[in-house]
DNA sequence: GCCAACGTTGGC
DNA sequence: GCCAACGTTGGC
């Protein structure tokens, strides 16, 4: 069993979003960042568990957790004009982005903001807190998992 | 294969 | 809205 975390920008997919979703699952779709993707496509099991991250946003944090429930398979949008991450170099032959499922566990009581985060000695080395770290999705260890969930 | 130019992310 | 830190692109 494996940890994550997601970010989303609340305004335009937050995990109010997830939770009023049918089954409260939703695909992630629109990653096009190679690292994410392998991590989506190779790593991601059924079952794993997901703190859902508000990113770009007045106060930026952990806001709930999610788990996943399908692993990895084609992001089908990038092949779509329409879409908004359309690419031209992805088709259905040879699929260059994936995305995985997931579905919404709970809240947390709180939000638990990254200048909060930012402020515990234990979670250093935490990806998310690594300077200029733009991936949206990135691997927790199970200490840093246990030890945010004790703050909440 | 190098690297400058450009686009994006995301905290502030 | 600013800008630092990246990732990607494309000329050479």
């Amino acid at each position: 069993m494996n940890y994550w975390l997601m970010k989303s920008e609340p305004d335009v997919f937050g995990i109010d979003h997830l939770m009023a979703m049918p089954k409260k699952t939703e695909h992630w779709d629109g990653v096009r960042n190679y690292q994410a993707r392998n991590m989506m496509r190779d790593q991601m099991k059924k079952g794993d568990l997901v703190f859902f991250y508000h990113s770009n946003c007045k106060e930026p944090g952990i806001v709930g957790i999610a788990k996943v429930v399908k692993e990895g398979y084609p992001d089908h949008t990038a092949f779509n004009p329409e879409a908004k991450y359309y690419d031209p170099k992805s088709d259905p032959e040879n699929p260059r982005w994936y995305m995985v499922d997931i579905q919404h566990k709970r809240k947390l009581k709180r939000t638990i903001t990254l200048q909060e985060l930012k402020q515990h000695p234990q979670l250093e080395g935490m990806a998310l807190l690594r300077k200029g770290n733009r991936l949206s999705v990135m691997p927790v260890d199970k200490n840093h998992w246990d030890y945010i969930l004790g703050m909440e």
